[in-house]
RNA sequence: GGCUGGGUGGCAGAGUGGUGAUGCAGCGGCCUGCAAAGCCGUGUACAUGGGUUCGAUUCCCGUCCCAGCCUCCA
């Protein structure tokens, strides 16, 4: 049985849908205004995670993860770049769907954009008002009022006057409280805008969560994910607005991951300190990446650096390694043992550290097996590979995962082999010198050579 | 200032009231023409001071340190 860490309660609980075996799940995604840096994709690749265990485990699920398509910072870039904001937008939501196809994220089963569900956010705004919830500011906003809501503060552990007195609340002069929040931006001159009761404008950011994921998975529903960083306010309001508007409770289970972090410290845009996916592709396999990821639990802080990337490269070579040359089988039985420690590991809140280390156990015994008993090796590295697909890893032939240029500096397969063909010739009249100068001059460029029971492989490390 | 998390072996990173993480690196061995990969073996690790306990890295309290949220942020 799955337990997972309840942001809400601040314990694990028992994983227990509202329908037995459908889920229904919302995650945060991006503003595309910008690439995706590492932190968007944690948060991808880790829910990402968590919906192909879902879906492992038998559950019909309908995951929503949104795209906010409309908001200040869009608005901004697009008119940096003397750009129309659609063409900006339009841009950037291709850019993401590259990065995270790239690394192994499955698409989710709806991806609404805000400026679509405009109609369901004023419906819901409107709803907000008649319950006396909202109001409008001097300056034409429509505020949410928080202090009307009793359980505000509820899932970020904070009282409303805990909040008055941190000394970062700046204050509005259009809000009656300055903790209440923009539900409607009345638009200035120039802005793109659409028609409300409340003039023309377009949706605070807060709404579109609250309006998508109602619309897709009703006013109450399993599970809500995003980064540690939206726990306040945004997840906070979020769930406001609904059960303010919808007189239900909103949310079950909620998800928050863990940051990554650059020399000890958030990475950021304010601070510049981030890494795009693209960026770091330029040197690193998609699959490495996700490794990294994944190789850390959710809610730990996940440190980037050079070395890490390394390690899980070294760690995915090793994986990759058990399967190579093997054809995996089904593994039926025999895999039990480790596919049960897997989903024991996975049941604990997404243990994928834990999980991944199953791995490596079986991976041993497959490396074992395959010396004395070929025949058993298969069905365990049809398991390996198997339970990898749980986590969205080692789904690649292992001969084009070690030969697949992932670190650019292409050497030629053909030369490679050519020359794997005369360093044998060599070997055969014993002249292990020049076999010894071939090897030496691949692993100058590159390329490293392994003399197996088959044969000669090679791989690029 | 308020509120959250956290400090584990050379590094990364799980976990536990009393033998095992796991990966990388190291050391010894097997295999190999030599390597690589693989296999076998190999580590007086749990910030610090108290307390609870037969026994604490694991529970409780204090101290120090780190990160995060309280403003846009994944």
């Amino acid at each position: 049985m799955l337990n997972l860490y309840n942001t809400l309660t601040r314990q694990k609980e028992p994983f227990r849908p509202m329908e037995p075996g459908k889920v229904r799940m919302y995650v945060c995604g991006m503003t595309v205004y910008d690439y995706c840096h590492l932190g968007h994709a944690r948060v991808l690749v880790v829910f990402d995670m968590v919906y192909r265990y879902l879906l492992a485990q038998g559950y019909e699920v309908t995951y929503v993860r949104n795209i906010t398509d409309i908001d200040d910072k869009i608005i901004r870039r697009a008119a940096e770049n003397g750009e129309a904001i659609d063409a900006l937008t339009g841009r950037f939501i291709q850019a993401m769907h590259e990065d995270a196809d790239a690394l192994g994220v499955l698409r989710p089963t709806h991806e609404p954009r805000a400026t679509q569900h405009v109609h369901d956010i004023l419906h819901m705004i409107q709803r907000l008002m008649d319950r006396g919830y909202a109001y409008v500011g001097e300056n034409g906003d429509v505020y949410y009022s928080v202090s009307r809501f009793d359980g505000y503060g509820r899932l970020s552990g904070r009282r409303l006057e805990d909040l008055r007195a941190g000394e970062r609340v700046a204050p509005d002069e259009s809000k009656r409280d300055p903790l209440d929040f923009v539900l409607w931006k009345a638009a200035k001159p120039g802005e793109p805008a659409w028609d409300s009761p409340w003039g023309p404008g377009r949706p605070g950011w807060h709404i579109e969560c609250s309006a998508m994921s109602t619309h897709y998975l009703g006013n109450h529903f399993d599970l809500h994910g995003g980064g540690q960083d939206l726990q306040f306010p945004h997840h906070e309001n979020e769930i406001a607005q609904s059960e303010a508007a919808t007189c239900e409770h909103f949310v079950n289970y909620w998800m928050h991951n863990g940051f990554v972090r650059v020399d000890e410290e958030k990475m950021s845009k304010s601070l510049g300190n981030f890494f795009t996916v693209r960026q770091v592709l330029e040197h690193y396999r998609p699959e490495e990446i996700r490794y990294f990821i994944l190789g850390s639990h959710y809610r730990s802080p996940l440190n980037y650096n050079d070395q890490a990337l390394e390690a899980a490269r070294s760690a995915l070579s090793r994986l990759y390694t058990a399967l190579r040359g093997l054809e995996p089988a089904h593994p039926g039985d025999a895999g039990a043992p480790w596919r049960d420690r897997f989903n024991a590991a996975m049941d604990d809140d997404f243990n994928t550290p834990e999980a991944l280390s199953v791995l490596f156990d079986l991976a041993r015994e497959v490396n074992r097996l395959r010396q004395t008993d070929p025949q058993e090796a298969a069905p365990l590295a049809g398991c390996l590979k198997a339970l990898g697909g749980i986590l969205g890893l080692l789904q690649a032939d292992p001969e084009g995962f070690f030969q697949q240029d992932g670190t650019g500096d292409a050497v030629d397969a053909a030369e490679i082999e050519a020359l794997i063909q005369q360093r044998l010739e060599a070997r055969q009249r014993r002249d292990f010198t020049e076999a010894d100068r071939i090897r030496d001059d691949l692993k100058a460029r590159g390329i490293l050579l392994e003399d197996g029971p088959e044969g000669t492989t090679w791989r690029r490390g």
